[in-house]
DNA sequence: AAGTAATTGTTGTTATAGCAACTATCGAGA
DNA sequence: TCTCGATAGTTGCTATAACAACAATTACTT
């Protein structure tokens, strides 16, 4: 059973996630955020203080992307990094005043860039879709 | 209606991507080939003499990205690249022995990747699944 | 308490991914 | 034919993404 390219569902949630990519580093792009630094600072939005380390975590990225993130989110002047006393291995991000305005601007921007990329697909659907991907997710974890 | 991080598709999607890229990077390996090298060889695979442009046209990416890895194949010996007489700026890609040897090897791999991917999932639901892909990608291109 | 393990973060390397600026070539119009 | 615009690739830059090797710190074990 020869595939052709077209074939490969793998191929085209690539070429999506390179669509929404685009997309999203399009819509923040006036924001001086890079699309993956914006995940860093939604974390920090919900609630900041968090670490590194707690970060990759939930990311689900290496601790070194996290650490470049980090760092040019400081250069940025978004974030300070502190080591906690009770872990001076650890670095702890917190949000600026510069980084916590930034929120109010973003944070609508981000819910509107959702509701594009769902627009004219239900609710039922969209459960659909993510239980899709939660199974592909699984097939290749399990390896 | 704050949204919270887990609730855009969009981060989903991304961290499928990323599982399903260092899934195939990992069986990949062995051959000496990236995730993204490897597409270029399954065009090539199917049908050799394709120009940088043309692949860059298939696999939706820019001509950058194209040129840099058609070079590392190059390197790795498993394709040549020569200028047509009918235009000296394009450059084809053309299969050497061990680029065609290679797909024998690695076709079939790609195949059981693909047989892990999609496990316990039925043929309406890749079918739907693909739907609402392209729905997405129609809406972010909409914009 | 001392030595070893494990944890946290950083630096270096390779591979995408896309934009801007550049060169070389081709094509179209005056 | 000559100029100019379009096309095809390349180089330089920034931003992910993951791995290996390393340093600093902490936790565990005896």
């Amino acid at each position: 059973m020869k595939l052709s390219f077209q074939d490969y569902i793998s191929i085209k949630i690539h070429q999506t996630d390179l669509n929404l990519t685009k997309f999203i580093k399009s819509k923040l792009e006036d924001f001086n955020l890079a699309p993956e630094q914006n995940l860093i600072m939604m974390l920090l939005w919900e609630k900041d203080g968090l670490t590194q380390n707690q970060l990759a975590e939930k990311l689900d990225k290496d601790k070194t992307n996290i650490a470049r993130m980090s760092s040019n989110l400081e250069k940025k002047g978004y974030i300070y990094r502190a080591h906690p006393k009770e872990d001076r291995r650890s670095l702890m991000l917190f949000l600026t005043d510069s980084g916590k305005e930034l929120g109010e601007r973003v944070i609508p921007v981000a819910e509107e860039f959702n509701d594009i990329v769902c627009k004219g697909i239900s609710s039922d659907e969209l459960i659909e879709l993510e239980r899709l991907l939660t199974k592909i997710n699984q097939n290749v974890q399990e390896q």
